[in-house]
DNA sequence: CGGATCGAC
DNA sequence: CTATGTCGATCCG
């Protein structure tokens, strides 16, 4: 373990980096590189843009710093321990190696550059970008040596290449010639893939075995050239038009352009390619043969394309679907590449290849890796037990595959959309109205697109770029999808509106303004919500979207409900979200809850579906008692009744109730408080004064720490007030929190211990709650008692054992009824700690063992507290 | 679930 | 003047 603490860029460079110029084509008419980085630099500093991008890059240099800072701590034996975990999962990746596929990857040249450039002559021999002044989405490569780029704002480009044309985006025509270019795939595999316009991923290794006994002729092609100089505008596709010129073998300029390209020789030298003129009657009429192997295809391929669009493509060929991706980008442009389908062949590829050019390894992941002196897939590979360490368990095993040069072969049918959104760019707008009015125009545009696909949606996002650039996202889930704009609007604007009380009395000053909606319904839903909308509204109601008016909250769609009075956890809501029984299931849902919140009016739909009520308030139809003093409160403001539960908490009534309900997540004004009484039975019962269930189990043991609970009440009080008032956004409040306790923070592996050591037991079976047998960690697994003190090692022991093959089977035994056990306990108890479903509590994983920069951040923090696991064990 | 972030086109 | 729009995935709390 060497520790070579490499440098971490300077923020500069991964700026520079980012836009993507440190590979330089130094061309003989563009910029070097450095002139180019000076020229950027000059046009971005001191920009909003630029500050922005400081602050992030400073964010991930933090991450970095993290991640280096765990990499010290790790220990030799640590080490030794994940090379031989890892080590046998690479041996079994080996073994399972498919090298049978041949996986085609199919990549436009500059695709939109080139469709605008063939449509316009005039265009050809000039720097050509396409987008607007605002924001380029490509460039020809006369361009790019210049340093033009895709993702590089127009106004940019203008300053690098003053010559450089930018087109206006024209996405019908880049849609069509994307079409007859599927057409053609299609032929090669019926169900390849397509990615965005211009790239596509085809499986052709059904096609080769059929094609291995085809003759000749079918795999002949005539070959048209173009008629450019004539008509600016001419259809090159058009399929009648089989015009020849003399010169078509030797300087078709579309065909035979490069380097790379196929010429007449190469063809028929290193490919068996018989190009044959006919001279039947009075025509030249030219054709090629292709032939029967990858390459040949592929050739064929792209042939084909260039024929029918005027467009050239490069391709790459190997035995998954990264391998491919990452050859078609060998030989570009109009280029292809082969990697044969042999270990050998595929290491050598992989051996010195940049990380970066892995499809799925960004900036960011390049620089973290970097800061670990990995460069190339080989370091990838060599590093891959202290990776296995620093990196969450998807993570590494991507980056284990990456490196042994594994990959997908199937292009999985087209998975179902998972999201729909609308989003855009403006110059500042701040005024609520116009923000609103956006907003809904926003909501509109969605609700359309929602149509034409039939989708509804539970889930709705609303996203806010302020004119810093700094972006925020608010997210709101109601029990009814939403489809109409006015249900969406619905939902949007009292998001809005949050944000804008937020920040009142200033401003919010937007850029971008993106609505989305998601957790669409599967078939059954739909049925079920048709057919329980109308049960359970009462007849008449009608959405009365109050268009406008802000101060106003019209129908909350729905489960606004559930965070205002009804208060479920997120346990339930998924749950109902996700099983979506029968209404009757609903109802005792309902009866459960009211049960548990002892609350009058039982088994009122309408208090799920407040558009019921009409054009009232929501709030004038509750009964709603302070989860204090358990009184009734007779006042129907809420505002009013959070002021009286302040009071009752600050009044030290009840301590033990705030924490309870501090552990309910949701500063969010109106519902921070509602206990769930039953849980506040068992955590007195349990003597939980210190720590309380939840996935906010941190936070909780923040506070559990704090010596005078008054205090901590005050804070929670006082805070909660700055955020009525709007002095503070939520996740102010909370970072202010946070600050002020932060010395009292304890790690969240301590705060599972309290729970497993004081109360937990009977509420979360674990396996440590098992494991520990006089004050020693025994192994749930291979049931040895483990030396070792520190419960990240223990856990990483469980890990192994759990992972040896052997004991395969006991893990669907044992970790599986675990794991159901602690699902019917959150069932019965209401939401608790995702961090016992196994041995590491700092990620949320399902699957043992992960440890991830962010996660250990906190985990590293001494504790004042006695109910350390150091104590304990000792 | 909700929020942030990454990555790709 | 002037730094996109859309989508999926992952991680954390």
């Amino acid at each position: 373990m060497d520790s070579t603490k490499k440098v971490i860029n300077t923020s500069d460079d991964g700026f520079l980096l980012r836009m993507g110029l440190n590979d330089n084509k130094a061309g003989m008419q563009g910029l070097d590189k450095e002139k180019i980085n000076k020229i950027i630099m000059e046009a971005t500093k001191g920009s909003r843009f630029y500050e922005n991008e400081l602050k992030k890059d400073q964010q991930v240099n933090q991450r970095i710093e993290k991640m280096m800072q765990l990499k010290e701590k790790i220990t030799n034996q640590q080490l030794l321990k994940a090379q031989l975990q890892v080590d046998k999962l690479a041996l079994e990746l080996e073994q399972s190696r498919d090298l049978s596929c041949t996986i085609v990857h199919i990549d436009m040249d500059a695709f939109y550059a080139a469709v605008e450039m063939r449509d316009n002559p005039e265009l050809k021999e000039k720097p050509v970008a396409v987008g607007s002044m605002s924001m380029l989405s490509t460039s020809n490569y006369h361009a790019r040596r210049f340093g033009v780029r895709a993702a590089m704002p127009g106004f940019i480009a203008k300053k690098l290449c003053p010559h450089l044309t930018i087109v206006p985006l024209n996405f019908k025509k880049y849609g069509d010639v994307s079409k007859e270019v599927r057409e053609i795939l299609a032929e090669y595999d019926p169900s390849f893939m397509p990615i965005g316009l211009d790239e596509a991923y085809l499986n052709i290794t059904e096609y080769l075995e059929e094609r291995k006994n085809w003759p000749e002729d079918k795999r002949r092609y005539f070959i048209k050239t173009e008629n450019t100089a004539k008509h600016g505008k001419q259809d090159i596709s058009a399929p009648d038009e089989l015009e020849l010129n003399e010169d078509v073998h030797s300087s078709s300029p579309i065909l035979f352009e490069d380097k790379t390209s196929i010429t007449e020789e190469q063809l028929a030298a290193t490919s068996h390619l018989h190009i044959e003129v006919q001279s039947d009657q009075e025509l030249l009429l030219n054709s090629v043969v292709f032939g029967t192997s990858a390459e040949e295809v592929v050739k064929e391929i792209r042939f084909r394309i260039e024929q029918k669009t005027g467009l050239t493509a490069s391709a790459g060929i190997a035995p998954n679907m990264m391998l491919a991706k990452m050859c078609s980008d060998q030989n570009k442009p109009n280029g292809q590449f082969k990697i044969s389908p042999d270990r050998q062949s595929v290491m050598d590829f992989i051996k010195d290849l940049p990380i970066r050019k892995v499809p799925g390894i960004g900036k960011v992941t390049e620089k973290m890796l970097k800061a670990l002196g990995i460069l190339t897939c080989t370091e990838l590979y060599q590093q891959r037990a202290l990776l296995s360490l620093l990196f969450s368990e998807t993570s590494w095993h991507n980056f284990l595959d990456v490196s042994l040069g594994l990959g997908s072969t199937d292009l999985e049918k087209y998975g179902e959309r998972k999201s729909m959104s609308t989003e855009r760019t403006f110059s500042e707008i701040n005024t609520a109205e116009e923000q609103y009015s956006l907003c809904q125009e926003l909501c509109r545009d969605l609700a359309q697109d929602l149509q034409k696909e039939g989708l509804k949606g539970k889930t709705v996002t609303l996203k806010l770029k302020n004119v810093n650039f700094e972006v925020k996202t608010r997210a709101s889930t109601v029990l009814s999808a939403v489809s109409t704009d006015e249900e969406i609007f619905a939902v949007a604007k009292d998001m809005l509106r949050t944000e804008i009380d937020g920040v009142a009395p200033h401003p919010l000053r937007l850029r971008l303004m993106g609505v989305r909606v998601s957790g669409f319904l599967n078939e059954d839903e739909k049925k079920y919500q048709q057919r329980s909308i109308i049960n359970f509204l009462k007849p008449g109601k009608q959405a009365n979207a109050s268009l406008l008016q802000p101060g106003k909250s019209s129908c909350e769609h729905f489960t606004k409900a559930s965070g205002t009075s009804h208060r479920e956890s997120f346990f339930d809501k998924k749950r109902a979200a996700r099983q979506q029984s029968t209404q009757e299931l609903l109802i005792n849902e309902h009866a459960k809850e009211q049960k548990l919140h002892d609350i009058k009016s039982l088994a009122n739909p309408v208090e799920e579906t407040n558009e019921a009520i009409g054009p009232k308030n929501l709030n004038e139809c509750q009964s709603l008692t302070c989860p204090v003093c358990f009184k009734e409160q007779s006042d129907s403001d809420l505002e009013a009744l959070n002021r009286h539960i302040d009071k009752c908490l600050n009044g030290t009534l009840v301590k033990d109730n705030a924490e309870i309900s501090m552990s309910e997540t949701s500063w969010d004004n109106a519902h921070y408080y509602s206990p769930d009484k039953k849980k506040l039975e068992i955590c007195q019962k349990n003597k939980m004064n210190k720590s309380v269930d939840t996935a906010q189990s941190t936070k909780i043991a923040d506070y559990s720490t704090v010596n005078s609970t008054e205090a901590f009440l005050k804070v929670v009080a006082s805070t909660s007030k700055e955020r009525e008032h709007g002095l503070l956004s939520e996740t102010t409040s909370t970072m202010y929190l946070e600050q002020n306790f932060s010395s009292k923070i304890i790690s969240l592996e301590n705060a599972e211990h309290i729970e497993k050591s004081e109360c937990a037991q009977e509420m979360q079976p674990s396996y440590s709650a098992g494991a520990i047998k006089d004050n020693v960690l025994v192994c749930p697994v291979c049931n040895i008692a483990q030396k070792t003190t520190d419960l990240s090692l223990f856990n990483r022991h469980v890990d192994v054992c759990l992972n040896k093959g052997i004991i395969q089977e006991l893990r669907e035994e044992i970790v599986c009824p675990v794991k159901s056990q602690v699902m019917e306990n959150l069932k019965s108890v209401g939401s608790m700690s995702r961090g016992h479903q196994c041995m590491n509590p700092t990620t949320g994983t399902k699957r043992p063992g992960l440890m991830t920069p962010q996660s250990t951040s906190k985990k590293a923090k001494p504790s004042n507290s006695k109910h350390t696991i150091e104590t304990f064990l000792k």
